[in-house]
Order: structure tokens, then sequence, then C-alpha cells
DNA sequence: TGATTATTGGTCACTTCTGTACAAAACACG
DNA sequence: CGTGTTTTGTACAGAAGTGACCAATAATCA
């Protein structure tokens, strides 16, 4: 492999160009926007078909501000993890509070998955499904994040199935378990055909139809 | 990037060691094996993932072999694709006759898939879905055979539901398009999702589920 | 202003990958 | 047994990737 696998020296913490300011050279760039621009490029070429020169080139920096700021691949790759999180559009899954209606949530997410997914004129599809693919069973650094995270969505859709079922919103599933999996397994299989088909009507058409055999009362 | 786009010289069309025999040194590999050894190479690390060097090393051959008889990582992988196309678990789907009930190939594809992916020690996944993820959108030499493939894919199950409909196992589904994308991407995302969760009986109760959700009668 | 400090820009040494070229090897056939 | 044919083994040239190293630069701070 031309893409090694050994790991960077790990060194001080780096200042962090737009954490204020301080002695030193200033950095020429801002961490926040280049956050974002590694975001832009591990999404759309994937962990494994980025290259550190890649995500420079991209970032506007040199490989050596590159590992100076991030220490390497790796740990930008879990940084990015973390953003993702706050942007993915099934965020708002997790933060129903008790006694909250489930079912407007739970059809906004799915129309926001189709609209946003719709509307990627690069098909890029979901960050943490394409790692799943790419990473679990090949990457056993990154992996176990990536499964930690798999295994968190399943349980937020079983405590929201539950939450629904006692609230009356949906009848009280026979097996919890398996109907978490399958909004888990859906939502999944919906990022992923979702750069093979990008017209949101029918995505969403295949929502309705899926969150409805769920028994959730969807609106028109 | 090191692995670089420009496609390999085409040649004549090598004798194919093990086709019979002919004039010419032969051949120190079979085939067929080698051809078997790539699917397991590709289907483990992904066509971006498995260099010619690493299929050639793992079919025991030298790189020159591999050049000659393959004509290069994107030939091969094409011809990979046929291979798995026959060995996939779902192929049955594909193949079912009209007055055929559609039922009992359904329940045990779904079967199948959630017995193989849970068997494989590997957790390879599924061929034509890690494409999806890696080469669409990326590689657009090779998206098109995959898209299509998805594309018929979701037609079969259009089909399949017809059939089903027609022939009084399931109920007329409101929507038949959608029924059939929701198929699919649950079948998309069962094998994602298999790459984290191994056991048969947990995948199973999901399909149960969404087979049942669908109209589909499955014996307990 | 001088000491301190962090980023930059460039280079080094190394590995892996790519596809091609060609002589040597090993067979079939007349 | 020589001729033709095909595969093999090895080498080549070039591209891209890896992480480390270090002098120059450009700030802050005393």
């Amino acid at each position: 492999m031309a893409r090694s696998t050994k790991s960077p020296k790990s060194r001080i913490t780096p200042r962090s160009s737009s954490t204020g300011r301080g002695p030193g050279r200033p950095a020429k760039f801002n961490r926040e926007t280049a956050l974002e621009t590694a975001l832009q490029t591990l999404w759309k070429r994937g962990y494994v078909g980025a290259s550190a020169s890649a995500l420079s080139d991209a970032m506007g920096i040199e490989r050596s501000s590159f590992y100076n700021t991030f220490l390497g691949r790796e740990a930008l790759f879990r940084e990015i993890l973390k953003l993702y999180g706050q942007i993915t559009p099934d965020r708002p899954l997790g933060q129903i509070t008790l006694g909250q209606a489930v079912t407007p949530v739970v059809e906004k997410v799915f129309r926001d998955v189709c609209r946003v997914r719709a509307a990627d004129p690069e098909s890029k599809g979901c960050l943490m499904v394409n790692s799943i693919v790419m990473l679990v069973g090949n990457d056993p650094a990154l992996a176990p994040e990536i499964v930690g995270a798999v295994q968190r969505q399943i349980q937020v859709f079983e405590a929201l199935l539950q939450q629904a079922a006692r609230q009356g919103e949906i009848p009280v599933p026979k097996d919890m378990r398996a109907a978490a999996y399958t909004l888990t397994i859906f939502l999944i299989g919906l990022n992923v055909i979702s750069k093979v088909e990008n017209k949101e009507a029918v995505l969403w058409a295949s929502c309705r139809h899926q969150l409805s055999n769920l028994g959730f009362q969807i609106k028109k």
C-alpha cells in the first residue's frame, strides 16, 4: 500500500490557528474553515480515498501544516466524525424529550434526509453509513467508533419507539428490538440508495410507506 | 493518487489458462480459482483498497501474469461483478416465474441473506452494496454498471410485488413503486448492518417484522 | 529590542503503486 | 527437432503517498 499504516509521532497539542491568539507565527488558515473543507473531501472521497496530500490541497495548506495541526489523517477523521454528528439530518432523533410527540420529529427527520440527500449535487450519501461500509472490517483503529455510533442509533430508535408506543402514537410493536433495527436498517438503506436515486419525491414516498407500515400517522 | 487513473493498453485476449490447452507455455494457475480469490479480496477490501499487487499476491501470481490475464483492475472487477451476481443470495428473486408463489421465495431469500451475512467471519456484507457506496460518485467508469444493477433490483422487486398482489399473497400496495423501493432500501440496509450485527436471529427478526408489515405471511 | 514560540515551506528517505517491455521458459505441433 | 506461441519472471520509469526534520518566518511578550 502506498498509504502506509504507521501512525504519525504524537506531538504537543498545536495552538489551533483560530483559537484566539498567542505567541508564535500565526497560521495562514482558519481551522474551522479547513475542517469544513476536510469534511467535504472525506465525505466525497471516503477515508480510504482521501490522502493527506489531497486533504491538504483541498484545504489550501501545506502538508507540514496539515500534520502539525491535525496530527494526521486518522486523528482528523475522528474529529470530522464528531463534526458530522452535529450536522447529520437525523440528529434530532436523539434529542427527543419525555412527553414530547415522537411522530412529528420522526417525520421531519426522514423528510429532511430525503431532501438533503436528494439536493446534494455530489450524491455523497451519509458519511457515517459510507464509513461503516469502508472501514468496518478493514480498519481496526477506526471501526470501533463507527460500530459504536450504529449501536447508539439503534438504541435511540428503540427508546423513541417505546416512547411513541407509550404515548399512543403507534401500536405497541410485538418485538421492540426488531422494530428499532428495522428503522435503523431502513435509514441506512435510504442513505445508500440516495447515491443512485436523487428524486426527493421518490425517496419520500418510500419513507412514507415505511413509516406508515410501522404505525406512524404521517400527514398526506 | 498512487493508484493512477490511466487504463492499461488493451491486448489480444489471453488464452485464459484453464480453458483447455493449446500452444504456448501453460499458465501455472487456474483461472477460476484465481477469480474466486480475487472475488474474496475485492469483496473484503473493496475496489479502492485492493491494489493490483494485493490481488496478484492473493492469487499467488506475478503482476505480469495478472495484467496478462485480466487486463487490469477495472476489467477484472467487471468480471468479478458478473461472478458475484451468480452467487448473491438474492439471486432467486429475479428468477420467479409467473404463477409461482412469491412469498416462499422472498422469505427464503431474506433468510438466506441473514444466514450468509451472519455466518461470514469477515463480515464483508454485500459486494454490490459496498460498491455503490465506494464507487458511485467517485468512479465514472464503473459507476454505471453499479447503478444499473440497483435499478434492475428495484424493477425486480416491483414485478415481484405486482405478482404477489395479483396472486392474493399480499394486499395491493397503495404505491407499488414506493413499496418496491422500500424493499430495496431495506435489503441494502440489511447488508450494511450485517457488518455491525452478526447475530442471524437479530437480523431475521427485523426481516420478519419488515416483510410482515408489507403483508407477506411469514411462518413463525 | 531581544527572547520565545508556533507555523510555514521545503526537503529527505522511504514505500507502494502504476503500466510497460522483453528475454527466458515451457508447452503444441508439424 | 525446430518453429511458433503464450506465460512467466524481472526490471524499468514514473507517479503518488507516507511521516519526519529543520531553517526561515512572523507573531507575542518581557
